[in-house]
DNA sequence: CTGAAAGCGCTTACAG
DNA sequence: CTGAAAGCGCTTACAG
């Protein structure tokens, strides 16, 4: 592998010279600079990407934490993991995936082996124990969820309240009078999925606000049973003309349940889900939906932690944001007046 | 930051001794190495990555290039981000994840500035052009997906023949003399993917082979028309008692197709799929499949990377492997003697 | 406009 | 059993 030296003797100039050539950070000759460029060129030379950072004390690497759970299959994660890498190599970073289980633990590691430059913490609990790990760092982190203790960190999360006061308005003043909502499953929640009951409880308020009854569960622990779950609520209140899905499972399997009840969106039922739209595309899901925007999420986060790595002192004193993004309803015509 | 130096100012001994302390690579009086370690932990010291890659040459850093299109999903994906970031993790490796749309260059970049030990290629289209840059490169790599040209690579993919054949021997057994094959959209075999075909032609062969009448058709470019292709098919071809889908979204569409039909599996049509078991889960499919081992083969290609990796010269003595495995029928109960 | 030199934080022969 | 020193491949003040 050929290194810094080897193209500056090629180029017959210095060492200095040539890391200069590299980084413009000082005007050259037109004759040093071509023959640089072409020692360059003949060698195949590119910097090695260790010996820079120890020179520099920057990786050019971010920290990409995603939490994995057995039972989750999520869906969505794709998609955070698409915004969060398209933008970091827009913005010159690269990202460095860490899955492990114990995540505080991996965190730590990272950060204080100096492997990252910052991090961005997916699927981030209201009490979330990497939290603490990162407001201990030096390095910066940037989240997506919303956790009880936003100290020294930028947060970014759908409104998942807006969302649920979004889904019961819409259909209230479609006329309709009493809802159902499926969550995700009570599991989800209990390791500290805190955005399943922002969602639920919004929903549950503005109904109650609107003299709306809203009837509230879970999904089932396994999703393989959600078709007979929503039957099961479909049979509990026959009274219902609204389904609000916040389940992205009891969506696919919303069609074959209505079907076999010949039921049909939105003539006997208005439905509203809440996934994204690549979401609703692949599985070709034909309702309404609030877009939760998993791409521009890890987009936003991103642009976020780059701005703190590279403004340095500056950005150390900026105020640290918490920005909740509204949610958009895409309508897909699943909803209508209560028949 | 505490670096080795401040460790062997507060332990008293030299900066050699703490790194020997450290790596265990020679004997230490009790004493020193208790001065070490309580040294290291009252400074909470953690070695900078970048500074050990330097001096060892080893990044303990695999690459993940995983290829992304606007038209796919790609719900498989993730879990050969699981497989291979959790095995990687087990055998001291992160995981540096890559996922940009010029993967050949990406590829390049990561490789010549040695930001890593080795790479694990995803996607991998019969004519890729990620694989003579990995030919090239000094650091070893396996791929999942099979390759026209496989020299100097270590190759494990999904025996997607045999698959096919299996498809087709299961329900010719059950007594079935028409089936039709959904395969995946047109335009996921033209970009190379390769497999969708070699199913496809291995289950006509074996079609061929036992008398049995196969009709094959691609999914519609947009899988917002899969539904409306299965009805197609089956009106096209009323003869047909068992269906064989290569195409994740058909699956989930299926269940209200069919109940749309007034059709049961297995009752009035076999069905059987090919996706892995992590997806039939988690949208609830009800119906027999071929097992993809997403995870499995993530964690085969790093078990052999990291192998080649660490055994130096002796590894790169060793032949090249291309593992197909054998695919494994999980039988849900959608197939019966044809009716 | 260019170069010699120090330094980033480790590891590992070499020496005792 | 332990230490002084060289070296990994860069960057960047410092000097001219």
């Amino acid at each position: 592998m050929a290194t810094i030296g080897d193209v500056a003797r090629v180029a017959g100039v210095s060492r200095s010279t040539v890391s200069y050539a590299l980084s413009g950070k000082r005007s050259l000759s037109e004759d040093v600079r071509g023959r640089v460029a072409a020692a360059v060129e003949q060698l195949g030379y590119t910097p090695n990407a260790g010996a820079r950072a120890l020179a520099t004390s920057q990786t050019k690497v971010l920290g990409l934490l995603a939490q994995f759970y057995d039972d989750e299959f999520a869906p969505a994660m794709m998609q955070y993991f698409l915004g969060v890498s398209n933008t970091a190599r827009a913005l010159g970073y690269d990202v460095l995936l860490i899955s492990e289980p114990d995540g505080p633990a991996a965190l730590e590691r990272v950060l204080s082996s100096r492997m990252v430059d910052g991090v961005v913490l997916l699927n981030v609990a209201e009490q979330d124990a990497r939290v603490p790990v990162l407001q201990q760092a030096s390095q910066p982190g940037a989240l997506v969820g919303l956790p009880a203790d936003c100290r020294g960190v930028d947060v970014f999360d759908l409104d998942f309240e807006e969302a649920g006061r979004l889904m019961v308005e819409h259909l209230h003043r479609l006329g309709h009078r009493e809802l159902v909502l499926l969550s995700q499953p009570e599991h989800v929640v209990e390791r500290g999925g805190a955005y399943v009951w922002r969602l639920q409880d919004a929903a549950r308020e503005e109904a109650v606000r609107r003299g709306v009854v809203l009837h509230t569960a879970y999904g089932p622990p396994d999703q393989a049973d959600v078709s007979q779950r929503i039957h099961e609520l479909l049979d509990a209140h026959p009274g219902a003309t609204g389904l609000l899905l916040n389940n992205e499972a009891a969506g696919t399997a919303l069609p074959s349940v209505l079907s076999a009840r010949g039921l049909r969106a939105p003539d006997d039922l208005s439905v509203v889900g809440r996934w994204s739209s690549q979401f609703a595309q692949y599985f070709c899901l034909p309702y309404s939906f609030v877009e939760s925007a998993p791409d521009r999420l890890g987009r936003m986060a991103v642009r976020q932690l780059v701005k703190r790595i590279e403004n340095g002192a500056a950005a150390a004193s900026e105020p640290h944001v918490v920005r909740l993004v509204s949610p958009v309803l895409d309508d897909r015509g699943s909803t209508s007046r209560r028949p």
